[in-house]
DNA sequence: TTCCTTGCAAATCGTTTGCATAATG
DNA sequence: CATTATGCAAACGATTTGCAAGGAA
């Protein structure tokens, strides 16, 4: 049986996780935080890594992006906003636009389930690929 | 070097995937084709399932869908239209809902790159997963 | 001391690929 | 005949997990 409440414990490797996303607004991979986190801490491991970002998503202090490039990014803007992924570099970079409000009253008009949210991106050529 | 045009030939396996992904609306997976299918062609591998559900996702022919469940869904209705996902069973449902217009040029006004789409799914509980 | 967290490595999962053979045009 | 497609199995990349040891409350 899966007993208590899992009560958290702080850690060193979770906080300079947390404290690295935090200067980037990039939406850095699992990995690229390992690379650059262990120039803090070389032993740490990928699984710690892996396991703190998830953590930390499911808690709701970052937020996990699947664009559907296959590799999960990493966002500790947890504001609500939308992305862009460049189809040729991968790149990832916020948009400025309003929310798509009514979005969601809309899908949920004629369906009959529960809808909770929805997950929106947007994917072309960045311009740094359009002027090369 | 890589020579000729790739000119495509005709292959049984092929018919049968996409005529089994026709009689589905409950967009499957990989797998799923690949149980399916065998049950008419024991012989054929899931390699090859793969291969022609990419093939025939890059001549458009069928719709590859990524709505971050970290597994690939297959939709032989190319029409343009919105999915959602259960986040409990998983099961995906198409969304009878008008086409969001608007919403690119809504993502291109402030951005300086070319938007040539955008994703969008929907998640929450289904009418099953709520009733029981 | 209790229980969470770590490091390490092995395991898993979905998907892709190399190769020799079979099928298509 | 030239070339694409197949079956098989091995390879892959991203992520997860089991376990013994370390660290926080």
């Amino acid at each position: 049986m899966k007993g208590g409440a899992d009560i958290l414990k702080h850690s060193k490797q979770r906080d300079m996780i947390k404290a690295f996303l935090m200067t980037r607004k990039d939406h850095p991979t699992a990995d690229t935080v390992y690379m650059n986190v262990r120039q803090l801490n070389p032993n740490i491991s990928l699984g710690t890594v892996y396991r703190n970002l998830t953590l930390l998503a499911d808690i709701g202090e970052i937020q996990r992006l699947r664009l559907g490039d296959g590799v999960d990014h990493f966002d500790a803007d947890i504001s609500p906003h939308y992305h862009f992924i460049c189809s040729k570099c991968g790149s990832v970079i916020d948009l400025e636009m309003e929310e798509l409000t009514g979005i969601i009253d809309n899908a949920a008009a004629r369906f009959k389930g529960h809808i909770d949210g929805h997950m929106t991106y947007f994917y072309g050529t960045c311009v740094d690929c359009i002027e090369e």
